[in-house]
RNA sequence: GGUCUCGUGGCCGAGUGGCUAGGCACUGGUCUGCAAAACCACGUACAGCGGUUCGAAUCCGCUCGAGACCUCCA
C-alpha cells in the first residue's frame, strides 16, 4: 500500500507525510473567532480535520490535536483599525465580552456535536494565553524585529526578509509586490510600512478588553495567538498546521513569520487548507450574506432549502468532494447525499445482524473476494492520498453491495470464507463510524418496532391487505419502509 | 490591476497520458398480493479552438466563462 501523502501548500505539492518524532504527529487548527454563530462553510473546514485527526489516530499515530478558540484580537474591517470583533457584539447585545464568548463557543461545541466531530486534544483560548504572548512581543522587539509605535507594536516585515525571512513564501506572494499594492489606509502612519502588522494593540479608554502591558493598557494581535498557543503546546516545531484556505494570506503568513522570527526555526512542516463551500458557485460567507446556519438546515427554515437535512446527511455531503475541491452547495446535491447516506446507514444496521454460516458445499467465489479485498486496501489508499473521502466512500459502496447480497441470500457467506466476510462486516463498521464519524441519527426503537412488524406478518398471512397497507402507510408517515424479504420482515428508513 | 484556481454526462463529484470512479436521477430486468428495498443491466461526459504525442479529460498555447486571495472571513 501507498504511504501517506498530503499536499502541502508550501510546496505547492503532495508529499510524503514524515511526522518529526516517529509515531507522534502534533496538529494544530485555527478555531472560530467567537462573536457568532458558526456557519456551514466553517464546519466544512473543521470536518476536514476531524477525518485527518480520525484517521491519524486510526493509523495508530499518537496526536496531539490542538484547536483554539479567538475570544480577542480578531477586529472587524480593515486592517488594524478596526473594532474588536467580540468588544463589538458585546456592545450590541449589552453583554459583557466573555459572555458573547461563552455564547458563541457553546454555540459551536453544539453545532460541532451534532457534526459527530471529535474533541481536540486541547482548546486553548488567546484570553488564556495572554502572558505567552506579551513574552513573545518582548521577544520580537528584543530581536529588533518588532517596533512600539504609539502603544502598539508591530511587526517589522522588511528587517524580517532582510534577515532572512521569507514573508508571502506560503501564499505564493512576492513581497515587493505586495509593497506596491498595499492600501494606503488610514491611521497606519503609525507603522514603519502598511505590510507591517500589529501583535501588540494600544486600547483607547472605551475600549472594552483590555489588559496591562509593558507599553501600555491594551490587546494582543489576531495571528500572534496561534504562534504562542501552537508554540507552547507542539513545539517550536510541529507537524501540521491547518486552516480554511482564506487564512492563508494574511493570518497563516504572519505566523510563519512570528514563529520564525521568535525561533529561527519555521513552525510548521506541512500546511493544509481546506477549500471553499459555495452557493451557487459563491463563497459561502457571512459578509455576503450566503451564509446557512446549522441550525436552518437541521430545520429547513433557510429561504434556498426545500426541506430538512441531518446533521449526518450534511456530513456525508460534504464528505462526497475532496477538501482541496470547492464544494457547491444545493437542494438537488443535498438531497442525493441523504438517500446514499440512508443506504449506507442501512447496511451498517444490517451487517450487525449478519453472522457466518459455514457451508461445505459452497465454493469459494474468487472474483467476489478480490472485490472486496480491493475495496478494503482501496479504502485506506484514497485516504492516503491526500485524505480523497470521496474516493474512499466509493469504495463503502462497494461493500455495501456485498452486504445487502447477504442480507437478501443472494450470496452465501461460505462463497467469502469466514476471513472475509469478518474482514468486510468489521471494516465497513470501522470505516462509517470510526475513520468517518457517521453515525444513526435515530434512538432504538427496535421494540416497537418489532411488535410492528410482527402484527404486520400476522395480518399478511390471514391476507388483511387493507391492514398490511395501513402498517405500512403508518411506517412511511415515519420516514421507514417495511421491507418483505424472502425468509423475514424487517424495516429500514425510507431513502 | 496583481497572484492563483477551476470549467467532467440531467444533478453532485473523483480522476494529471492509455485501464469501468462513485452517488443521486432515469430506463429495463429479477423478486413481490401490490409495492418498497435489494441485486443485475444500462449513459463513449470531460467549455471552445489549435498544438505536442502512437495515444489527452489529463501536457502546451490561445479564446470564452466562473471563482478565490490581495481587506475581516473556515
Amino acid at each position: 500500500m501507498k504511504d501517506l501523502h498530503f499536499y502541502n501548500t508550501l510546496s505547492r505539492k503532495k508529499e510524503k507525510f514524515i511526522p518529526i518524532n516517529e509515531g507522534h504527529v502534533g496538529m494544530y487548527v485555527c478555531g472560530p473567532t467567537v462573536y457568532n454563530n458558526v456557519h456551514l462553510g466553517n464546519v466544512r473546514t473543521f470536518l476536514t480535520f476531524d477525518i485527518l485527526f480520525r484517521y491519524l489516530k486510526a493509523l495508530n499515530y499518537k496526536v496531539r490535536y490542538v484547536r483554539n478558540i479567538t475570544d480577542v484580537g480578531h477586529l472587524v474591517g480593515d486592517g488594524d483599525e478596526g473594532e474588536d470583533k467580540i468588544g463589538k457584539m458585546a456592545k450590541l447585545e449589552q453583554l459583557e465580552p466573555m459572555e458573547v464568548v461563552q455564547r458563541y463557543t457553546n454555540d459551536f461545541h453544539h453545532v460541532l456535536e451534532q457534526f459527530n466531530f471529535l474533541s481536540p486534544s486541547i482548546e486553548p483560548s488567546a484570553t488564556g494565553h495572554l502572558i505567552e504572548q506579551i513574552e513573545a512581543v518582548k521577544v520580537l522587539i528584543e530581536k529588533g524585529l518588532a517596533y512600539e509605535s504609539n502603544g502598539s507594536v508591530y511587526f517589522d516585515i522588511e528587517k524580517y526578509n532582510e534577515e532572512g525571512g521569507n514573508y508571502g513564501h506560503l501564499s505564493g506572494r512576492i513581497l515587493e509586490d505586495l509593497l506596491n499594492e498595499t492600501r494606503e489606509l488610514d491611521g497606519q502612519s503609525e507603522k514603519r510600512n502598511p505590510l507591517d502588522f500589529a501583535i501588540w494593540k494600544s486600547a483607547s479608554p472605551e475600549h472594552i478588553m483590555q489588559w496591562p502591558s509593558p507599553w501600555g493598557m491594551g490587546f494582543p494581535g489576531w495571528h500572534l495567538e496561534c504562534t504562542c498557543m501552537s508554540a507552547k503546546y507542539l513545539g517550536d516545531q510541529f507537524d501540521i498546521h491547518g486552516g480554511g484556505m482564506d487564512l492563508k494570506f494574511p493570518h497563516h503568513e504572519c505566523e510563519i513569520a512570528q514563529g520564525t522570527g521568535l525561533t529561527g526555526k519555521e513552525p510548521v512542516k506541512y500546511w493544509m487548507h481546506s477549500n471553499m463551500l459555495t452557493v451557487n458557485g459563491q463563497k459561502m460567507s457571512k459578509s455576503l450574506g450566503n451564509s446557512f446556519l446549522p441550525h436552518e438546515l437541521f430545520t429547513g427554515s433557510h429561504p434556498l432549502l426545500d426541506q430538512a437535512y441531518s446533521p449526518m446527511t450534511v456530513r456525508f455531503f460534504m464528505l462526497q468532494s475532496q477538501y482541496r475541491s470547492t464544494l457547491d452547495f444545493s437542494n438537488e446535491a443535498l438531497k442525493g447525499s441523504q438517500k446514499a447516506f440512508k443506504r449506507l446507514l442501512n447496511g451498517l444496521r444490517v451487517s450487525s445482524t449478519l453472522k457466518y454460516k459455514a457451508d461445505e458445499t459452497q465454493a469459494i467465489d474468487e472474483k467476489k473476494v478480490a472485490e472486496i479485498e480491493s475495496a478494503i486496501t482501496g479504502f485506506y489508499e484514497a485516504l492516503n492520498d491526500d485524505l480523497n473521502t470521496a474516493v474512499a466512500i466509493a469504495q463503502l459502496f462497494t461493500m455495501l453491495k456485498y452486504i445487502n447480497m447477504i442480507y437478501v441470500n443472494q450470496l452465501h457467506t461460505s462463497a467469502l470464507g469466514e476471513e472475509v466476510f469478518d474482514k468486510l462486516i468489521g471494516n465497513y463498521k470501522l470505516f462509517f463510524e470510526e475513520i468517518l464519524g457517521l453515525k444513526e441519527e435515530n434512538g432504538d426503537q427496535t421494540a416497537v418496532l418489532d411488535g410492528m412488524l410482527n402484527l404486520y406478518s400476522e395480518f399478511k398471512e390471514n391476507r388483511r391487505y387493507d391492514k398490511v397497507d395501513e402498517i405500512r402507510a403508518y411506517f412511511k408517515e415515519n420516514g421507514m419502509v417495511i421491507k418483505d424479504l424472502k425468509h423475514r420482515i424487517d424495516w429500514a428508513w425510507e431513502e
